[in-house]
RNA sequence: GGUGAGGUGGGUGAGCGGCUCAAACCAGUAGUUUGCUAAACUGCCGUACGGGUUAAACUGUACCGAGGGUUCGAAUCCCUCCCUCACCGCCA
């Protein structure tokens, strides 16, 4: 969430910026402001009167020791009445508090300067192509298609044990997949990160903490009996590893890469996006997350777009990069590329990748802080990207690849993927 | 799941109603001293939210797993929950 003080010291500013998200209820500015100093109205007097009650407190026991107990009876109804005129500071000061975290959490990140003005993702902007669009036959096949030609997938099997969208991977399809995570896991090891199988569940606290909650409540899938959401993204667990600890700045930049199954309720979605691998409930994806020094969060974001890009281009996928324009963002970003490959037989592009700068906007939930050079306390930012997910990059490497009777492997599968898909 | 023992500052660990604004040790840090390595000694060494200041100093409140309660006063007593460890049971 947004830090208070922002707020307060640059109000207008603020309000700009939560304009360029298309966020409409700017007046949640100026409430959080008053509520805030409301909060410290209430607490300067209520701590005024606990200092009080303290000393008299003390007081008695000196006194009862000293055997002067009628003076200490006077003192214990003056501590009395203090105490009763606390209680409505104290509920009064508690539903303050309450109404500003409940409004501060409706505010979503700020955007950064560069963020393109938009409400959709026609308005997001195509900052980079790369890799060659291939020249398939006019009966080119979609993945779904290859998929049972070289049986692959199962999708309907998959709807009968589960329900749509939890398709089942058989033989070389499921080999497939495994070789793609292992190399994406090495991939990124390579550059520094280091690997972590998080759990698959996480608790409300975590959800909170990374932005899921209040914002995607009906997105995830929620385990009652327990209590526990089934992860949208490995970004949830592996984040929330960093909740509520103190960092020193040597310790910084942490970088983690986390494969997992990822299950979205994707309640509202319809027709040609769901067809296929386009959109699933469960899909597999490898992650990589880095918490790093406030300065250098831009930096960082950089640096994993071009991790990234590297990882598509070693595919040999055709593929773009997007700014996202602030209506298409994320609520808790700041600044946010997708990564989009062309699928070639559907001809359309297909979301492979964001990685996003949140700032402190993460941190600042996560209570994850780190002292920096001068000894003082800060909070620091968080970064995370897919590098990669998967169903959408094998449903590209599929139709990419196809040939009359074969799919072709990328290069770097070779030591992954023994075998070959023919007929 | 059952039974028992516990959860205290970065770590170990004392305290079990006011003498604790949480002892001591270790780690960390700054300094002093001594040819070097090293050791000894001294000081500092939590977080959050307020007040205060240009910034500090200084200062108020809260925090001893979490939440309630008893009391003038709770780390300490009571209740509920969570977690950890040990043993037993079950199980990949």
């Amino acid at each position: 969430m947004l830090q208070v003080s922002v707020l307060k010291q640059k109000p207008d500013w603020v309000k700009e910026r939560l304009a360029v998200k298309n966020f409409k209820q700017l007046e949640l500015v100026d409430e959080i402001i008053a509520l805030d100093d409301e909060r410290k109205k209430l607490q300067s007097e209520f701590d005024a009167l606990q200092s009080k009650i303290n000393a008299s407190s003390k007081d008695i026991g000196k006194l009862m020791a000293a055997k002067n107990i009628n003076e200490a009876n006077g003192l214990k109804a003056s501590v009395a009445e203090w105490k009763a005129s606390l209680e409505p500071i104290k509920q009064q000061s508690a539903e303050v508090e309450k109404k500003l975290n409940d409004t501060l959490v409706l505010l979503p990140n700020l955007p950064s300067e560069s963020v393109p003005k938009g409400f959709s993702a026609d308005d997001n902007l195509n900052i980079k192509e790369g890799g060659a669009k291939p020249e398939l036959a006019a009966d080119a096949l979609p993945h779904w298609e290859l998929a049972k030609k070289y049986k692959l997938i199962d999708f309907e099997l998959g709807t009968k044990i589960t329900g749509s969208g939890f398709p089942i991977y058989t033989g070389n399809g499921a080999r497939l997949q495994r070789a793609l995570i292992q190399y994406f896991l090495d991939y990124n090891g390579e550059a520094g990160y280091k690997e972590i199988i998080p759990p698959f569940m996480v608790n409300a606290d975590s959800a909170f903490a990374t932005g899921q909650l209040p914002d995607k409540e009906g997105q995830m899938y929620f385990v009652t009996e327990d209590q526990f959401y089934l992860i949208p993204t490995s970004e949830v667990p592996v984040t929330n590893m960093y909740r509520d600890v103190i960092l020193k700045q040597d310790e910084l930049p942490i970088k983690m890469t986390a494969y997992s199954p990822c299950f979205r309720r994707e309640a509202g979605s319809y027709g040609k996006d769901v067809r296929g691998l386009n959109r699933l409930h469960q899909f597999e994806k490898v992650e990589i997350v880095q918490i790093v020094q406030a300065e250098k969060s831009y930096e960082v974001l950089d640096e994993m777009v071009a991790h990234v890009e590297g990882l598509l281009q070693s595919l040999q996928l055709p593929y773009r990069i997007l700014r996202l324009c602030g209506g298409d963002m994320g609520f808790a970003s700041a600044l946010t590329y997708d990564f989009e490959v062309f699928s070639a037989a559907q001809k359309r592009w297909l979301e492979v990748s964001s990685v996003s700068n949140f700032e402190s906007y993460q941190t600042n939930r996560l209570k994850c802080r780190y002292k920096n050079a001068e000894g003082k306390m800060q909070l620091a930012h968080t970064l995370n990207g897919s590098s990669l997910a998967l169903p959408r990059i094998l449903a590209c490497i599929l139709e990419n690849n196809q040939t009359e009777n074969s799919i072709k492997m990328p290069a770097p599968l070779k030591d992954y993927f023994k075998g070959e898909i023919n007929q």
